[in-house]
DNA sequence: CGCACCTTTGAATGAGATCAAAGATGGTGG
DNA sequence: CCACCATCTTTGATCTCATTCAAAGGTGCG
């Protein structure tokens, strides 16, 4: 599915100004991650972008959307890993792994920009700087896993549902939302569970039951707003870590 | 087991004889990584070598005995994360955060080799295959967190008992142990329920469970030998993810 | 307007937790 | 080398949280 149109590429690389948000590119950075994307592609809401077990050819970046990996168990469940917004980058294990062990889908409508395992492999080369912060991204990326594998493994299904949330305002808040702007969460019930480790009858009742309790409000179509963040936050045991540290990073060429 | 051609040579790093069973080093990068480690440091057994929320100083390879990294959530619970062999680089998290999220915790008595952060970053910026490397081997660990997430949050106590058992002789088999050789392995019933979501005494009931259907054997002092791998297995939903593919790397230096 | 799909609610069931206590095992010091 | 103590494993009984099954409302899209 293409772009209808062919699209715009205002100059920036997707990958460029997602690392932008961590450290200040160098012009000849720039220059190496304007030349390695390759013209933006959309897909429906629902379209699998890249499937377990398949070999996928090529990693991403969210220019806009949702989307989440999942995996689907000999049982017939699935778990979902993460859920991917503008600017994180999809297909990682394919640096390590031929075959996906996930497949991804597209939660909303959305646009990515693809690009090479080896046009990345060049700039590494050129440009060591930018493998170390995708290796502190990536180490990022690892440690919210395990922050949702605590929560799954330790945590009631309430604190999880709770956590989910907190995890998604938080970053949605990275993004830019306001503090205390409604988020429209795309989501379904379903999903959440399958995201939580929990039925979507289950999530049902501890979702309502956080609204009885006040800490959230619901809205048509999906629209969440925190009503008490920090209780939220303190029944989920969740910790914010959408900052990284880039302090330790080599020098820029 | 190490690469092909490659030779170990007693004294030299640890990083350097774990990523040489990833590619062949060149002697640029051997002679950087001869220089990147301090003297190797012995810890006993229920050492806390990392604690939650403390700014580790240093980043370790495993040159002897099991740790483990786990967190502690606030209802006392703990969950374990992950378990760390010979050749694993323990305390990546300082990569992306200054506080480290896991409490790295000695198994058994160990042997680790330290290096700095700067060092490495140091190598990274003069090596970039090293940190392509590195960034391969923490999306491997990443996949890796991601089996054991689904494992938790979508299978029975049996099967994540099995899996934690799978992964364990998959990873001791990398490591030279014969194919059909008993394992012993130094874990407590409740530290493999913390791995796996489970209480001690459920572990204990799966376990026995296991041993009665004539999936493994176990005697004395932990050890453990599989008698049919492939029914566990498929009980387990596991697949072996211990190699990595290399083959997209920049080039050497 | 009608049909999918999603959310909500209720009742029965079950997997795993909790509580309690009796064996095993192994390390330590006398 | 043995006795003791701490830790770990095993077993049983009971309880609870989440699942399962079922069916009735909502909602939005074509």
């Amino acid at each position: 599915m293409r772009h209808p149109g062919g699209s715009v590429i205002l100059g920036a690389s997707c990958l460029a100004e997602r690392l932008s948000h961590h450290v200040r590119l160098s012009a000849g950075e720039q220059a190496a991650l304007d030349g390695l994307e390759e013209q933006s592609r959309s897909f429906r809401r629902g379209a699998v972008i890249i499937s377990e077990n398949q070999p996928p050819r090529e990693l991403y970046v969210v220019r806009s959307g949702w989307l989440h990996s999942s995996v689907l168990l000999g049982n017939g469940s699935r778990q979902i890993m993460h859920f991917h917004f503008q600017g994180d980058i999809l297909g990682l294990p394919l640096l390590a792994f031929a075959d996906s062990p996930e497949t991804i889908t597209a939660v909303t409508d959305v646009t990515l920009c693809p690009f090479s395992r080896e046009r990345l492999a060049a700039v590494i080369g050129e440009h060591p700087r930018i493998g170390a912060l995708l290796l502190g991204l990536t180490v990022a990326d690892r440690v919210s896993l395990a922050d949702r594998l605590a929560s799954v493994g330790r945590t009631s299904a309430r604190a999880r549902v709770s956590a989910l949330l907190c995890e998604i305002f938080a970053r949605m808040r990275r993004l830019g939302t306001p503090h205390d702007a409604a988020i429209q969460i795309p989501l379904t019930q379903e999903e959440i569970g399958d995201a939580t480790g929990l039925t979507a009858v289950h999530v049902n009742r501890m979702m309502r039951g956080i609204v009885e309790d006040g800490l959230i409000e619901r809205h048509n179509g999906g629209h969440v707003r925190l009503l008490d963040d920090a209780r939220l936050a303190a029944e989920a045991n969740f910790v914010d870590r959408t900052g990284i540290d880039t302090g330790w990073l080599p020098p820029p060429r």
